[in-house]
DNA sequence: TATTAGCACTCTACGGGATTGAGTGCTAAA
DNA sequence: TTTAGCACTCAATCCCGTAGAGTGCTAATA
C-alpha cells in the first residue's frame, strides 16, 4: 500500500472530485482541474496502475473512473484532516431548535438536526434499558393481574415494560417492593440489578423473598423477550434526504435501500458496535456484515451520559461524502447530545 | 348522479378491473372480461357519457380509462358491500406475533400488523396525552431543578414531561403533590386535570397552593409546547411496501411520498379528524386538505381503549385500493387494538 | 527512462424516424 | 338503440446513426 506521493495526489484529486460532482472521473478532468502539471496522458498511466491495486473501477470502458470502498478507507484513513467544526456549523448546532419535552422528542429531533445539518439521513440508537443506571424505579399496579414497572434515569429517560402477574398483588405490596428496590439498587443498572436480587434471594431469606421471586421471575421474562428484540430503540430522521442524492437516482436501488432500512434491528447491531469504539467511526460500503449496501456508508459516533458511554448516533448517506465536514459534525452533535442528557 | 342500471355496472366493471391490474380499461376490455352481452361499441359510448360526468378519465387520447376520485368515492359510497373479514384473515390477523413489550411497541407492532396484511403502509396514531384517562401519576425529582412528571393510564400507557423548576422541590415535596393529585384526579383526563387544578387553587387555599401553582403554570407551559408539535403519537410501518404498487412506480412520485410522510403533524390532522367519525372512514386522493396527493387514499378507523375512543389507525395506499378487503381488515384491527388496550 | 502527443477504439447517451398496438370517435347499417 | 367498420391518435418500442467522453497503445520526445 505504498503508493508514490504522485499516485496519491492523483487518488485524491480523484476522490475529492468525484465527491464534489458525483461524476466518473476522467483523466483530462484531473489535470484541468488540479494543476499538478501533469499531462493526461501520464494521468492515464498512474489510474490504471491505481485500479489494478483496487482503488478504482471504471463503469464501463469509455467512462472515467470511480474510487472504490477501498479507496475511500484509505482516504479517511490517510489523507483526511479533519479540520474541527467550522465555527458558523457549531453555532448552527447549537442553535438548532431542538424540542425536548420528553426523551423520546429528544432522541427523534436529534435525528431531524443530523439530517437537516448533512442532507442525508440521521440516526440515533437510545440508550438501552438493561445498560441504564436508574435512579427512580416504581411498580404501577392495572387491572388483571397486570403492573406496570417504570424506570427513571437521572437523565430523565423513563422505560416501561408489563408485567402479568397469575395472583393478584396490592398497589402496597407493589409500593413495598420498590421501596426495596430502590433502596437497594441506586446507581446499578438493569442488567446488574437483575444478578443482585438473585443473589439476594439466594443469601436473604427477609420478607419480601416470596414476591421477589415471583416478581423477578416474570421480570426476566419480559426483558429477555426485550433483549431478543434488540432491546434498543432506534430513531430515524429525514429519510427523504436520500432522494435528493444523484447516486441513488434508481427506483430498484431506492426499494433495497428503505428494505434494509426497515430491518432495524441489523442497525441496531451495527451501531451497538460502534459503542465500543471512542471517536467517530465510518463504514463504508460493504466493510460492515450488518448494513452491507453497495455505495453507502454510515459515519457514527457514540455519546455519552453521566459520564458513560450509553448510546449511538450518525449520519447514513453515499460512501461518496463530504467527509471532512461530516466527521466533525457528527462528533460534535455526539457531544452536544450527551451535554444535554447528562444536564436534565 | 342517477346513473342508469347498466352505466353502474360498466362503472364497477371498470373500476374493479383497474383496481386489479392497474392498467387503464379500454371498452374491448370490459366487454371480454365482465359478461355484459353488450358490444365494446356500446360500451365506449357509455363510457364517453361517464367521462363526461366526471367519473373516469384517459390518459391519452389512445388509452384506456381510469377511475377518478369521484368514481371511488361513488364506488365505495353506493357499490361496495364490505363484506366481515373471511374467517381465514381474522385468524391472522389474531394469531400475528405482536410484540407488546410497553406501548411504544405494541403501537409499532400494530403498524406493521397492518403493513403485512395489507401489503400497504400501515399508521397509528397513539392515544394523546391531554386526553387520556390516567389511573397514576407521579413525579421524579432529578438533578439540576429539574423534575419528571409521569403518567400512567389504565391501559399501561406512560406518559412522561421534564418540569424545570428555579427551586429546588425534594422529592418529599413532589411526593405530596402527586398523592394529592392522585387522591383529587382519578378518572379525569390530563385536560380535565389541568383545568381542576386551575380551580382548586382559587377556591381553597389549602397548605399545596403554592407548590402547586407553581408546578402547574410549569406544566402548562410545557404540555402547551407538546400541543404544538401535535401532541399525539403517529408510528408507521412498512413504508418499502410503497415501492412495490405499480402506481408509484416513478422516482419523483415516490420522493414527494417520503416527503409528505415525514410532516407526520398533517397525517396527525387527519387522523384525529377521522376519531369523530364512528366505524371506518376512507379519504381518497385529494379529498383531505392534510394529506392530499394524486392518487393516495387513506383507510382509517378509530378504536378504543377502555370505552373511549382514543386514537385511530389505518392504511395508506394507492386510491386503487381492493377496498372490499382493506377496510374489513381496517375495521377488525381497530377492534382488535382495542382490546388489547383495555384488557392491559 | 519517464513523459507526452497522437490516434484508433470502445462504449454510452441522445435523437430521429419507423413500426406496432391499443383504443377511441364517428358513421352508417342493422 | 345497438353494432360493425374504419380512420385516426398516441405512447411505447425498436433501430439506427451520431456525438462525445474517455481509454489504451505506440511512437516520438526530453
Amino acid at each position: 500500500m505504498d503508493l508514490s506521493e504522485r499516485s496519491r495526489e492523483i487518488l485524491r484529486a480523484i476522490i475529492q472530485s468525484y465527491i464534489s460532482t458525483a461524476e466518473p472521473v476522467g483523466s483530462r478532468t484531473v489535470t484541468k482541474r488540479y494543476n499538478l502539471g501533469i499531462s493526461p496522458a501520464t494521468v492515464r498511466n498512474i489510474m490504471s496502475d491505481l485500479e489494478d491495486l483496487g482503488f478504482l473501477a471504471q463503469p464501463h470502458t469509455s467512462a472515467g473512473r470511480v474510487p472504490t470502498d477501498k479507496a475511500y478507507r484509505f482516504y479517511i484513513d490517510t489523507m483526511l484532516d479533519v479540520k474541527s467544526l467550522p465555527r458558523q456549523q457549531e453555532e448552527e448546532i447549537l442553535n438548532y431548535p431542538l424540542r425536548r419535552g420528553d426523551f423520546h422528542q429528544l432522541m427523534q429531533e436529534t435525528t431531524k438536526l443530523l439530517s437537516a445539518l448533512s442532507h442525508y439521513t440521521g440516526i440515533v440508537m437510545a440508550p438501552k434499558p438493561a445498560e441504564t443506571v436508574y435512579r427512580h424505579m416504581e411498580f404501577v399496579r392495572l387491572t388483571g393481574g397486570r403492573a406496570l414497572a417504570i424506570f427513571v434515569s437521572n437523565a430523565g429517560i423513563v422505560h416501561n415494560r408489563m408485567i402479568v402477574f397469575d395472583e393478584d398483588l396490592t398497589q402496597k405490596e407493589l409500593e413495598r417492593i420498590s421501596a426495596f428496590l430502590n433502596h437497594e439498587m441506586a446507581g446499578k443498572t438493569l442488567r446488574d440489578m437483575r444478578s443482585r436480587v438473585f443473589q439476594l434471594m439466594e443469601d436473604d431469606k427477609n420478607k419480601y423473598t416470596r414476591l421477589l421471586m415471583k416478581f423477578m421471575k416474570l421480570w426476566q421474562d419480559a426483558s429477555y423477550e426485550g433483549e431478543e428484540a434488540g432491546e434498543a430503540e432506534l430513531f430515524v430522521g429525514g429519510l427523504s434526504e436520500m432522494f435528493n442524492i444523484p447516486d441513488f437516482r434508481d427506483y430498484e436501488k431506492m426499494k433495497e435501500l428503505f428494505i434494509a432500512f426497515e430491518e432495524k434491528h441489523k442497525l441496531l447491531k451495527l451501531l451497538d458496535l460502534a459503542m465500543e469504539a471512542e471517536g467517530v467511526q465510518v463504514y463504508i460500503g460493504s466493510e460492515n456484515k450488518y448494513f452491507e449496501m453497495q455505495g453507502i456508508s454510515l459515519v457514527v459516533a457514540s455519546y455519552r451520559g453521566e459520564g458513560n458511554v450509553v448510546g449511538t448516533l450518525g449520519v447514513i448517506g453515499p460512501s461518496r461524502m463530504p467527509y471532512n465536514t461530516v466527521i466533525p459534525l457528527v462528533d460534535c452533535t455526539a457531544r452536544v447530545l450527551g451535554r444535554l442528557i447528562s444536564e436534565r
